[in-house]
DNA sequence: TTCATTGTTCAAAATACTTGTACAGGTTGT
DNA sequence: ACAACCTGTACAAGTATTTTGAACAATGAA
């Protein structure tokens, strides 16, 4: 290698002070040391970086591209170095936080909101999943956090959980939707007349979970729950949505609870992740979730 | 800047070779040497890089980071290195070649694959613009070079020119079209009957240049001659090609050439480049493209 | 012209790197 | 268990590289 970053510098520096002189004030080095550095590299390189026929040195044409690539260089390295440190001190440098698509996204905007204030530096990948689709992010390692994860399959030493609380959940259907007009509770046997929709498991690896639907009806799968709640909106189809799901469409009329002969149990979500390398910045989640997982699941 | 590029290459070569010794083996350095070179970087950053607790070193993960990230700032500084050799020798790193959408690309084959054979380190970048939009990537230097440009703007005494030869047009009609059965030659007053197709400038600064069509006759814009030909070819329009374009097609019956009452003068095309820095690269299609022009007008 | 400034040269000084030897553990094979 | 062979470290001595400062030639400004 016969480039190094800090004859780089020098030339930056000298090209940016439009001399050598001036460039040898701001590095704090006295004028021929930076004389014996371009030369050095000149040397090495066989090409000349300043033509010094003039008054004052200027860059030739190759002078200049190796000035605006080796710019990009140390600046890659600048961009390391305080990586380490920040590594170094404890804090990631980004966090893959894989959340499961029944939480309503907007529900962690204030967490991320918050965070991006108080680690503006730490890079955040948001990504939603389905059902076992956020525990393979997990094992995997695609995620460090996961939030709000169905059941609890962390069968690994490696993998922590605490529960974050229960999701319930209500047969929804659109007031045109036949099924509306119904007397209370519907019976299965209305219910497979028409077609439901089911949100997706999103794990490739893992064998997917299949979630409450009656045998023998008609169905559809999507792969969010939003889709599946927008479809039993238009009376596409009907199912089981989640309270904090459609607490305001209902409230709207845009679609209505009914009672059902079979209702579906609540389920426990979950917060999970790998505990070998616990950084701050997962610790600060891990924290701010504890402290009020409600937030969650709120309705506005 | 507390990193540097040797020091990376240290660490990269006991992570490779699994240990200080075997790493010092291949720099040709005595062991102690690298203890002293890693406890440097150590000391600076004030972090371990390699767990020596066992027999042999290990990364720790700090360490794994470091070596991943640095990795690749080494490799791109020996990209530089090469591209400053290359640069230095005289031949560029890329070339940017544009060509009047006129000749068809496949002229340009033979070439550009011998070039490729002969300089496979060059990036070359070939895009097609039409009339006065050749000229404009030349004087905004988005071009090194243009083949095959309509005319001669050579205005300024940077740029230089040759002639490649001259191209002749045929009107050319679809055998369904009315046209086709009119008797010869075809009049004007005919012929604005029917809708025209023009390829564009693509220029967007230069004044756009005008290319032959009948006042009062219905036009479609596109924006490449492959395009006109296929509108021609389908009967959707009428139009002058050149004849190197419509050769097989004329063969095949896809369409028929017909004598018109105001034929359209066939023009030269030229080559021309800025001839204030002129690398080997350039100067090698200079030389191809002025030893036979012919090829670029062949029309199998 | 004179004066300030620019970059170079060169020998000496300061710093940084490399070497070699000695040493304190580990691992392997018998 | 033991020798033989690894591994990495410490430290003093040697070598190489970088930095300094003074003297100098060339350029530009007043």
């Amino acid at each position: 290698m016969k480039i190094d970053l800090n004859s780089i510098s020098v030339l930056e520096s000298i090209a940016r002070n439009g001399s050598f002189a001036k460039a040898a004030e701001e590095l704090n080095l006295v004028r021929s040391a930076l004389t014996y550095t371009v030369k050095n590299i000149e040397t090495k390189l066989n090409i000349t970086i300043f033509d010094r026929s003039g008054h004052k040195a200027q860059l030739t044409p190759i002078g200049k591209y190796i000035l605006e690539q080796g710019s990009d260089l140390l600046k890659q390295a600048q961009i390391l170095e305080d990586n380490i440190q920040q590594i170094a001190s404890g804090w990631e440098t980004e966090l893959h936080i894989v959340y499961d698509d029944i939480i309503p996204l907007k529900n962690l905007f204030p967490l991320i909101e918050l965070f991006h204030l108080e680690c503006p530096h730490i890079q955040l990948h948001i990504t939603a999943e389905r059902l076992k689709g956020t525990w393979e992010a997990l094992f995997t390692k695609r995620a460090d956090l996961i939030i709000g994860a169905a059941g609890d399959f962390a069968q690994a030493p490696e993998i922590s959980t605490f529960t974050l609380g229960q999701l319930d959940f209500d047969f929804a259907v659109a007031p045109h939707h036949p099924l509306a007009s119904l007397p209370e509770p519907i019976k299965n046997s209305e219910i497979i007349k028409y077609c439901s929709v089911v949100a997706n498991d999103t794990a490739k690896e893992l064998t997917p979970m299949t979630t409450g639907r009656l045998l023998g009806q008609d169905r559809i799968a999507v792969n969010s729950i939003h889709s599946k709640f927008i479809m039993q909106c238009a009376g596409l189809a009907v199912g089981f949505l989640p309270k904090i799901w459609i607490h305001d469409a209902v409230k709207k009329g845009k679609l209505i609870v009914k009672k059902v002969e079979k209702s579906k149990a609540g389920g426990n979500v979950s917060v999970a992740w790998n505990n070998q390398k616990i950084g701050k910045g997962l610790q600060w989640w891990l924290d701010h979730l504890r402290d009020k997982p409600s937030q969650l699941f709120t309705t506005n």
